[in-house]
DNA sequence: AATGAATGAGTTTTCATTCAT
DNA sequence: AATGAATGAAAACTCATTCAT
């Protein structure tokens, strides 16, 4: 086949991309063989290495295509995005997504990758907040911890979660009392 | 040859296991080898298989002799015990904590001892709170995203971050207002 | 479609057999793969498969075509023909040369060819020396040295070279003494 | 087996060598694949790579071994030597070495050996020729030559040859005339 | 009890070659 | 005639695990 279309060429990229994370969710990175992603993907095993160098970039190139959908997604507005994001979390994004920060542990590249699609949504809400940072990481860390309990298959409504965080937030911030809840 | 003493038994696989753990919170699971373990821990090969029926028998174990000692720590006043929780959050810990999280997504076994290390620490929360278990669970989540940054070396300062969450939790619980924050 | 004309065919030929060449005689025949030489010769690989059957086939063309070239510049005066052969010696055809000498000891093709292109100097020679064959080698082994050591990058002059050899050959043929020379 | 004798491990070193120029000398560097030495051998793969990093580490070794070896014979009386080391020249080490000439010319460390492995004897000739570097530089190429000639099964006896340069080298290095030998 | 040499199945990756267009 | 996407069989190398000593 000489000189196959673009739209092809895009075709077989996400068909292998979408067989990798498939396999990555299920058995993480290191447990997913290349022949396994060359199994699920029906594509051959040289073929394959034409897309992607390797299996880093795979990883690489799944992390960078989630993040631009989520921003997609994310844009409107941003007082009701975020619980609307918490609502949004999925079991098996999030399984693939946990085995993502896993390998950022590893891999700089990974790692600069995943802070950079965290980094934004921290900032517009340090912003809504007033600038207070480290309560906007607070915020990060309920829907990380959200997204890591879904992960496991813990009983975790999304919605019901999301509906006991916003009750959080919407208690006025009336002057700190000492009282501290466990 | 000549049995050794219990203690001496409990020092070998103490041995093993902190070699393990080091290697495990710089490289991951995966990319650590057995070699690599035995060169850490200074103990051959054939001898760590006398403590361990393999690597992930040695994944079990640290997270088993990990959870009993934070049980231990977190034991007395459930009301500040949370809060000195999130103090304590440190970089290695949190490092081998994410590998585990990933791990647990494929073991079983390990999965049922991370739910279990958070099982009850939750309850508790639960209790305190008036049996909101939702808001429990976002207490975890709090905790485990504040681990998850810390393991990616954001500048999280775990005392900072504390403070913001005691701000969240001591503000009186009015009226939940329809009013969302981002 | 259309048939080409035979110019076009051997230029095609020719284009190929000198991309090829030249990665040979850089990179030797098993480290070039054939996405080099296309490369190398800017025809496709579906194309190159029509004009030869496969790698083995270009190298045994590229032997062919050499030993024609040679044979071409080597015919006139066997006397002064041999020194200016070792005075012509260069250092890509040298390394060209030395792969093949490595290969041919593979392929029973490339030994038959570059045997022929060895066979008839020598007899020329034998037969200008009066019938001594042993000598003929000697002669060939001396050309041949020279092509390793030219191909090394040794700092051999054929020049100076020719000129040792030209004066080891004109000595009188004395009666032979007992007296070896290293 | 724990901490094996020395000489085990020479044996051991030895045997997988002794295969290795085995499959070197039958089918060349690149057409020999480590399993193929693994079968040779008798030696699992695994332990293979504890004793050479890989083909090229082994390809070293030998022309090491190899030049160590040829050195220790080569030592006493340079007058007879050069004579003495064009008769012993065989089949099977000429095939070797003419591979190994080939794979001088990728790799700059094997060019290094092999350059060094004929530095000595050349310096060694020119000495005795009274600083006739460039005779030096011939004799080398005779014995290349014979190599050659020997490792492609040509009808070279080596004894023969020998006495043909006995002659050559034996005539009186009368006035260079100009007339030319082809 | 302790060693570390030995195994061999499994991994990633390359590459000559084919063939639909 | 010409293209280059596609194949799949090797290749080199690793590593958890065993077992003779």
């Amino acid at each position: 086949m000489p000189k196959v279309s673009d739209e092809h060429l895009a075709a077989r990229r996400r068909q292998i991309l979408e067989a990798a994370a498939r396999c990555f969710a299920r058995d993480g990175f290191h447990r997913t063989s290349m022949q396994d992603i060359v199994r699920e993907s029906g594509i051959s095993a040289g073929l394959v290495y034409r897309y992607f160098t390797g299996k880093d970039d795979m990883i690489t190139a799944i992390v960078t295509d989630w993040h631009e959908q989520r921003a997609a997604r994310l844009a409107p507005d941003p007082a009701t995005a975020y619980l609307d994001l918490l609502r949004s979390v999925g079991r098996d994004d999030s399984r693939l997504g946990v085995q993502v920060w896993a390998e950022a542990l590893r891999s700089p590249e990974i790692l600069a990758l995943v802070k950079a699609g965290v980094d934004g949504p921290r900032a517009a809400a340090a912003a809504v907040l007033g600038g207070d940072d480290a309560m906007a990481r607070v915020l990060v860390a309920i829907y990380q911890g959200l997204v890591l309990q879904t992960a496991w298959d813990e009983p975790v409504d999304p919605a019901t979660f999301a509906t006991a965080v916003k009750s959080l937030l919407s208690r006025p911030a009336g002057p700190s009392s000492d009282e501290e809840q466990p």
